[in-house]
RNA sequence: GGCCCCUUCGCCAAGUGGUAAGGCAACUGAUUGCAAAUCAGUCAUACCCCGGUUCGAAUCCGGGAGGGGCCUCCA
């Protein structure tokens, strides 16, 4: 199945075709880093981390970039408040930022450039787009000229004349129009500044990711991404003054992903209803988050709740138990197993058994998902489904029995494989849970009562016998009587 | 006021013209000394409502109701 992409421009799916055969320039908008980061700076990251393992799965060479705006309006305000400077508070929230990524298992980006480290090349484009008449210096600052730009709202179906209208518009007489956008600011005493043609100052919001996008991907990048809300006026202005300036299309696929939400509405800072990922983690585990992400589709709103997550993470409790599992039939560690990183067809034998041709089968409809507009949550379905098959299978053939067929656990390990092969492609199980067993000691004690257990139960004492368990169920940890003997877990 | 989008089982959620995936919860059975785990089965005559197009619609069109996003910083 051809891969298709949702494309905001067009407000429809477009077969995917890239600029040059084989390779894959993307860009997503990244953080303006003056606080610390909350789940929803997580959406983008790990929604595109997954497009990028797909497509790479798929063939494609994928440079993805992700900048990290670290001059701004929000940075100066809250670096004075905390008596610091704006440089070190952007270093700070950008480890923390980077930390974040780490932990959700974010690992595809592959440039995150600064945008203090980029103003040559926005005051090029600012002289370019003067140059051309489409902005003008004014003031010491530098607009956008809205009117220069007939496609001007193309993006968001937006009218500039319309836009006359909304009150919202900070009202400037530097302005010629009220809908021109600020390309480059003077800056006052005491703010960051840089030396331009116009004077002191700092680049407005939007200049930084044409500047850094062009210089890292090209004029024209095959994905944008970012969050629905930066829509307007962020990309529209992106593309208005990207487009004006190089006369090249900008963008060939948009990509917004939906806003999690708290309750009705969106999680923002500017709200203040955020959950910051630190605070977040000691609760639930990063791949409780991560599959929380993943299990909607990217366009729809996610609403963040704790029931919610625990949910996820009962769900996944399934797929450490099967791994477990896993270890025991085949003595390796699932988590250890090598994922193709290019799709192949899948073999599934001559003659093809009952249990491959499913295994295939849900591969292929976890192919065919991601092929649909990235569609993870239907993926996940299938890798539910798949995680039945492999259960019922090993139930089927008894592989925890003593006296199970070899060629049956061979079977069966090529049906793992795939589970290892898909999962990869969400960007899960690259890790056991963080919270799995205990210590040595731990480990050593919980023997001594599971052997304690069982000679009472080999003594048909069975009071005795569920007293202990009972007693560890009270401290959160649960026995299974297995056939080749008891095991344990936190609950 | 303008521009987008959404509404599917108790909850989450896939499905974009051919007769409703999956997860959580619940219930029943197999298994177990009893549990846990796993497997099997049950769980939406039905997809917000009303019209229309069609042999056929959750899926397309029109209208209505409810909810969300953007038009100001926001992932």
């Amino acid at each position: 199945m051809p891969l298709r992409v949702y494309n905001t421009l067009t407000r429809q799916k477009e077969e995917f075709q890239t600029v040059e055969p084989g390779k894959v320039r993307m860009y997503v908008c990244g953080p303006t880093v003056y606080k610390p980061s909350h789940i929803g700076h997580m959406v983008g990251p790990v929604i595109f981390d997954t497009v990028k393992r797909f497509l790479t799965y798929l063939g494609y060479q994928v440079t993805w970039v992700v900048n990290i705006t670290d001059v701004d309006d929000k940075l100066i305000v809250r670096a004075r408040e905390l008596g610091t400077t704006v440089k070190e508070l952007a270093e700070r929230m950008t480890a923390d930022y980077l930390d974040c990524l780490k932990k959700l298992n974010v690992t595809g980006i592959d440039y995150m450039p600064r945008a203090t480290e980029h103003i040559p090349e926005m005051i090029e484009i600012m002289r370019g787009l003067i140059a051309k008449g489409h902005a003008y210096a004014s003031g010491g600052d530098v607009y956008f000229d809205v009117t220069s730009d007939p496609d001007y709202g193309k993006l968001c179906n937006r009218d500039p004349d319309q836009l006359e209208a909304g009150a919202r518009i900070e009202v400037s007489d530097k302005k010629r129009n009220p809908g021109d956008f600020a390309l480059w600011k003077a800056s006052r005493p005491g703010e960051p500044s840089w030396d331009s043609p116009w004077g002191p100052g700092r680049p407005g919001w939007h200049i930084e990711c044409s500047a850094m996008s062009m210089k890292l991907l090209g004029q024209t990048l095959d994905i944008h991404g970012g969050g629905l809300d930066l829509q307007f006026p962020h990309h529209e202005n992106e593309l208005a003054q990207s487009e004006s300036y190089t006369g090249q299309p900008f963008v060939r696929y948009w990509m917004h992903n939906g806003l999690l939400k708290m309750g009705q509405t969106k999680m923002a800072g500017s709200i203040g209803n955020v959950v910051n990922i630190a605070d977040l983690l000691e609760k639930h585990s990063a791949e409780t988050v991560r599959l929380l992400l993943l299990s909607t589709h990217y366009r729809s709103p996610i609403e963040y709740s704790d029931e919610r997550l625990a949910e996820v993470g009962r769900s996944l409790g399934h797929f450490y138990r099967f791994f477990e599992r896993y270890q025991r039939i085949c003595g390796r560690s699932f988590y250890e197993l090598a994922a193709p990183t290019r799709h192949a067809p899948f073999d599934t034998g001559s003659p093809p058994s009952a249990f491959l041709n499913e295994v295939s089968r849900l591969r292929s409809t976890f192919l065919d998902c991601l092929s649909d507009d990235f569609n993870t949550g239907g993926a996940i379905g299938a890798l539910y489904e798949l995680l039945t098959a492999l259960n019922r299978f090993a139930d089927a053939r008894q592989l925890e029995e003593p006296a199970r067929r070899e060629d049956a656990v061979a079977e069966f390990e090529r049906g793992v494989r795939v589970l290892r092969e898909l999962s990869s492609l969400l960007g899960l199980f690259h890790q056991p849970p963080e919270s799995g067993g205990g210590d040595a000691l731990v480990n050593q004690l919980m023997q001594l009562l599971i052997d304690l257990r069982a000679e009472a139960r080999k003594a048909k004492n069975y009071a005795m016998a569920d007293q202990i368990r009972q007693r560890l169920g009270q401290l959160g940890i649960i026995l299974e009587d297995r056939p080749g003997g008891t095991g344990w877990r936190r609950g």
